[in-house]
DNA sequence: TGCCTTGCTTATCGAATGATAAGCAAGAAC
DNA sequence: GTTCTTGCTTATCATTCGATAAGCAAGGCA
């Protein structure tokens, strides 16, 4: 009968004495998932539970869980960005229903996981300022540009001639809605049907594009209608019943 | 010399044995703006704080807080759904798109808070049971009558012959998905350029009824197409990078 | 003015948190 | 097989968490 090793504990086999750039590289990635989960109030403890190693491991691979979440934000945010994107969207030789296409289900592909939806989401609702600066970067690296080729695409002047408006962005932005709340309900609302991204995507952009000229030209109306005297606030409602 | 009260610590003068519902009313407005801001990890005592009371005062109107955090849904989630939005939605005496315009210019009005948006986030990540049934509603009540509407609309088959298709669901919610993102850029993000959220809801519906026919045929033709055979889910990536 | 109900605070509990210190033992080097 | 480096664990720290108990005092009532 071979010695079979007394089941120590209940599952911890498959881990001792790996080299630190390992153990380094298992904890982030457990972080990753762990906070994902359960927010980065989710403990330390369970956390190295769940890699089967001891709470205290995590502090000689990380000074503290603040440094351990400035790591996983590093991986979420930054690593997750393709310079690329911009001026892929800014190809005027090619069409512009093909650009957005392209883009968008390249963007889809990019963000459209469990991990990185949700830890956007809880660090965001923190106010971290990585998140602020990732929407910032959105804004003026993906945003900004399709504005700027919508104008091109149906005859309005350049950015350099007419500043853009915060109208123009809101747009753009409910194409992007489109595909981000897709994600969102797939990973935070788990309420998402088996479906088919890249045609759901094509279809969007149609529909946008096909419409832009005369939304534009309407956004331009009602900015000039409303004398641009940047359209006040609603009023915030103090009770919530 | 008037008699000045010696400024006790710092301020806490307007609240001094207030009736029972009155008390409980407080707390409970108190929680709701309190977990909106820092989640349901926001402590009790930082609560009891802001609210210029004891923390004990907290477990004395409720019994702990878990069920504190019942009676912040409650207010958020249920007290929250306007019933005749089904109604007016179905509505075929209007035309589509003034029904789809006033719903959800009074949707966005509805859940366009601070407390309401981010609460609502803080649960769904928590994969609370409040926020999947919500979510459910909302297919159920909201997105499914509007496909059906639009299916009149386009005048393809209603649902009692041809069954609702995941597609078609989706379709919708890329609308609903500009109004929900608007809000969450706003609450979530700190994105939100001063806008005039009416004026873009009419816009958006605009072009989403404009181009729900060719939509609505194309995603027919794609079901057809692809055999239906349930669109397999894509896969599901590993590493994170 | 005195009493007496009751809304509220102070003091404290055990469990859980992030973090530290001391020592065990795996496994390469010889 | 012995040694020695070092990856890892056990034990413990102070702090903060939700929750409880006992007692103070505000203010209506007489």
């Amino acid at each position: 009968m071979p010695e079979i090793r007394a089941q120590e504990g209940s599952k911890k086999p498959p881990s001792r004495r790996l080299a630190p750039d390992a153990r380094a590289q298992q904890i982030l990635e457990g972080a990753i998932s762990h906070f994902a989960e359960y927010g980065f109030d989710g403990g330390t403890r369970a956390l190295a539970a769940h890699l089967g190693i001891s709470q205290a491991l995590l502090f000689r691979y990380f000074p503290n869980k603040a440094a351990l979440i400035d790591r996983v934000y590093e991986v979420v945010f930054l690593n997750r960005w393709n310079p690329e994107w911009k001026a892929l969207l800014m190809r005027r030789d090619l069409p512009l229903t093909t650009r957005l296409t392209s883009f968008y289900k390249d963007y889809n592909r990019s963000i459209d996981r469990y991990e990185v939806i949700r830890i956007s989401l809880f660090s965001a609702l923190r106010n971290e300022s990585i998140s602020q600066r990732y929407v910032a970067r959105l804004r003026e690296q993906l945003i900004a540009p399709i504005v700027a080729e919508c104008r091109a695409f149906v005859g309005l002047p350049a950015p350099v001639s007419l500043p853009l408006h915060p109208l123009e962005e809101e747009l753009v932005l409910g194409l992007h809605a489109t595909v981000i709340y897709g994600i969102m309900r797939k990973h935070v609302f788990h309420a998402a049907p088996p479906t088919d991204p890249d045609f759901m995507i094509e279809l969007q952009v149609e529909g946008f594009v096909r419409f832009a000229s005369e939304a534009f030209q309407r956004v331009h109306a009602h900015v000039l209608k409303s004398g641009e005297r940047a359209g006040q606030p609603p009023p915030h409602v103090a009770s919530i019943s």
